[in-house]
DNA sequence: CCGAAATGGGAAAGCGCTATCCCACCTGTC
DNA sequence: GACAGGTGGGATAGCGCTTTCCCATTTCGG
């Protein structure tokens, strides 16, 4: 006979302890600890219930996933969580995982591809139902095939998988339609009045940033628009304030009269450094953004961005990786909405 | 015989397929796997690391934790991950999770308690390295006895807790020290001249807002400074945008030099309504908020506030939980700083 | 009344791993 | 040459749970 292997006396009570405890066995005690469809008889289920009450015990979702083959489990992969875009998608995803009765686990990828890749070959351990990608792809990534490769094998698995951004590989997505959204604003602020329009956003890497600066020009062109310039940098509210500092001092600045930016930070940033260097937002020239964050509706002169609604988006991708049926892998864009207010008021000349 | 479970076909790859693939015993691709102390053969070795890789394995987490008898996982409660405060801590917590090489699982209570209970109990379940409950406590809330007891049956099960806020139960805490940060800001705006405040915050249930609000008042009243009115609502942006203007017009503010929003999003939206009924901030009246956040910088005036390092905060007490050490139940109270800015200028009376 | 069809309970075979034992073989050593 | 002490490999007993079988009772229609 085998040494029994040190069992560690503190450990959590298991089932079949509750069913020692309640006089019955291990199967019947799963069975009311599960209300499954089989019954048992209210004699045996109070006092199996009442056993685990009286135990704390508490289901081992491990072992209960093993056992069924499957684990409530969805798993997250944004870059960031401290960014009101990525948060606002995470919240929408935990709701409705919470309805689906699912735990989130979640990954940061800190926009690093190749962390990325090890993320998701982790959380392909944890056997999820379905693996939510947000996070700009990057263009031309060396490691973008071998991402796609392991979320192929993923879903060969049984997997589900869907991008909150640009989808690669047939995968599925929901996501901002960023060019539609871009449209339109560039449309608007022609309305407006305005024609010559200096942009700073990001990285021209980061599919976003290309998309929304696109969609600008194709709004702002019929009617008789034009995008002066491009000035990059950092994707958020620092790299706002040094693109627009730049386009200041090198002059590019001057013969725009509305500065557009990739987001509502960086325009916020941007506005910061107009007024540092003499220049009034909203008054001697226009300023955009994009997301509609919570205050961009609190500067002053108060924000026109473009609108998504991020936790909607987070929550239909996640009813879509949780729901019943197997969504076909479509790339579905959710509208934006453009918000227009004081930063740019209709143009005097 | 019995008839073996239908097994399904298109599962992923088991430790078993890579063994026989390889053509060796399962214990051998574990150890090689594993890296364990036991050495395995390099010839072996190569040939478990071929196969694993033709099969596309993933090491089945639920597995091994269950075999091993703990899960590699660190779960983390927020009241909303929509939130630059709680995600600003989620990301210095997943910051230090991912150093330790742990997966991070996340639920959201929307600062209903109960939905705190059962989340707590959910996530029992996963049987975490550690519970990291972040989310101002509601006083007297009457789930709180059965969290407290939910807690108390998870480390006694070998499980560590760590709170993000005020510590109940004996149990361990990291957190911003915000009555000294009150204190603090409280002497900081009396040394600026300024001696009557009213307050705009949330409700007095949540701990947070109490504890601010009373280091305010110690730091004011020895400077002979006083608090002439506290007005709550959401502790959100509309929440001071809607307390300062009951305030306003029921004439409370009148007679306040300096109004100190909870949060720098009511210190935000209160500005706005100030503005609103023609009341300039930073020149007719001061204003001060709490976090710093990162728009803070970028309102008109620039916000004064009190600085803390959320993402540190979230990291220390990861740290602590992942620690080899069993950490003392400490209540850790990290400080804030002071960032005096325009919208608080020495009072020119 | 009798056999058939429920009904409710238990035994035990896995699920995919880890880790303990055990064993066969290879070195050295006196 | 025999024996103590490595070394590397394999069998296999769990880990805590689900679920399939199987079995003993009841309940009924005819």
């Amino acid at each position: 006979m085998r040494k029994p292997r040190t069992r560690v006396s503190s450990g959590n009570p298991t089932l079949a302890d509750v069913a020692a405890r309640a006089g019955v066995s291990q199967a019947t005690a799963s069975r009311v600890l599960n209300d499954s469809a089989r019954k048992v008889g209210e004699q045996h289920r109070q006092r199996v219930l009442r056993a685990a009450r009286e135990l704390d015990y508490r289901t081992d979702l491990s072992a209960q996933a093993i056992a069924r083959g499957t684990a409530p489990v969805l798993a997250l992969l944004v870059s960031s969580i401290d960014d009101p875009y990525f948060s606002a998608i995470a919240e929408g995803v935990a709701q409705s995982a919470h309805t689906h009765g699912v735990i989130v686990t979640i990954a940061i990828t800190a926009r690093d591809t190749e962390r990325e890749l090890t993320s998701v070959r982790t959380i392909r351990g944890q056997r999820p139902r379905a693996i939510l990608v947000s996070g700009s792809r990057v263009t031309e990534s060396p490691h973008t095939a071998a991402l796609v490769a392991e979320l192929r094998g993923f879903a060969a698995g049984g997997g589900r998988t869907i991008f909150l951004s640009r989808p690669v590989g047939g995968l599925g997505a929901v996501r901002p339609a960023n060019s539609a959204g871009g449209r339109e604003l560039g449309a608007a602020i022609a309305r407006q009045g305005y024609r010559r329009a200096a942009v700073v956003t990001g990285s021209p890497r980061l599919e976003t940033v290309t998309e929304r600066t696109e969609g600008l020009r194709q709004g702002m062109v019929p009617l008789g628009g034009v995008i002066t310039t491009v000035e990059s940098d950092t994707f958020d509210r620092s790299g706002g304030y040094r693109s627009a500092r730049r386009l200041i001092e090198s002059g590019r600045m001057a013969d725009a009269d509305v500065l557009c930016a990739g987001n509502d930070f960086m325009a916020v940033g941007a506005m910061t450094a107009l007024r540092d260097c003499g220049i009034r937002p909203g008054h001697d020239i226009a300023v955009t953004g994009f997301n509609d964050i919570e205050t961009a509706a609190d500067v002053t002169p108060r924000l026109t961005t473009v609108r998504f609604p991020l936790a909607g988006i987070g929550r239909r991708a996640a009813d879509l990786a949780l729901g019943s049926a197997a969504p076909p892998p479509d790339d579905i864009c959710v509208p934006g909405q453009v918000i227009l207010r004081a930063s740019c008021p209709p143009r005097p000349g």
